[in-house]
DNA sequence: CACCTGGCTTGCGTGCAGTTAGGTCAGCTA
DNA sequence: TAGCTGACCTAACTGCACGCAAGCCAGGTG
């Protein structure tokens, strides 16, 4: 028997929230980047692609699709297009991962480190490791001063309104 | 301009890898929970919902989307049925998150953190705070001795072969 | 100048996520 | 026993994320 896990704290009065919708994070971030295909690209510019031919070979998705993705990550702002030249060869423009799109390292590492652990019942595909220290790195849930943050240790509420 | 990134390490020799489609762990989590319906079906379970009403109500979702997410998340292990009955009524069924499902946690903090910032110019839409110290939490890159992780000491490689 | 090569685009077909509209069914209350 | 209610299922449709096959175009090489 698995355990069973409560969220606490100043979340409970939910059907109160505004607009349940559109307004949430998560939500928005996933038709920012929820496409198989926006994922492995993103996981092949960290992993440090950047031609179309690169994306193309690395990811085994079709060209259109990475044609229309590498387009639609770049107007996000997510990637820039960085001109290049071969020598012998006409410019050619790259694709670089942008300080937006960097910012989605951690979510990467959370998925990967949780499909390690659930879905690799043989053991994790990859290593992932601190270059300072060597051992391994994972996702994990820190406030700013510094603690770790266990799940009945979080609170939830609405943040004041701004405009 | 925004700041460019670099991986560095090890993970140079990306195209020898093998079969780059299905032993990827990120791209098998999304198969898991990549779809819209899902991941807000998560986010709710973890904001304390636990039957199928509330689901319906608090995700937007149509009454078929939720019946057919928690049915899928159930046989995968990411929630478990339990029993419950209030006064006067008959014995129904709710649905807890497991083990497997609370490990997503960094993933949606992470989406979260993430789409409040980049998402949402006027400010985050939600605070989440440590219980212990009420300052801010998020989802950082951490290695087992407890170092905060920058993208450029990162190494990745192939874990050695088990089976 | 003809050709090649890398980086796309266009057209067409498939499958699946999600919706609306309408059952169904068990068991409690009146 | 009839009706209500919560928790679903079924059917039919729409839209989008892909795949495959083919074409296009700029510029450098022979």
């Amino acid at each position: 028997m698995t355990t069973a896990i409560h969220m606490t704290g100043k979340l409970e009065p939910r059907s109160a929230w505004p607009a349940p919708g559109e307004n949430c994070p998560i939500a928005r971030t996933f038709e920012t980047v929820g496409t198989r295909s926006a994922l492995v690209i993103l996981r092949e510019a960290f992993y440090g692609a950047t031609r179309y031919e690169e994306f193309v070979e690395r990811t085994g998705l079709s060209e259109p699709a990475v044609a229309t993705r590498l387009r639609e990550l770049s107007d996000e702002g997510l990637l820039e297009k960085v001109p290049y030249r071969e020598p012998g060869q006409r410019v050619r423009s790259g694709y670089r991962l942008t300080e937006k799109g960097g910012e989605l390292l951690p979510v990467l590492v959370a998925m990967m480190r949780w499909g390690d652990r659930w879905l690799f019942p043989d053991g994790a595909r990859v290593d992932l490791t601190h270059t300072g220290c060597g051992s391994r790195v994972d996702a994990v849930l820190q406030c700013e001063e510094g603690h770790e943050v266990r799940l009945d240790e979080l609170d939830l509420s609405q943040a004041p309104r701004r405009r």
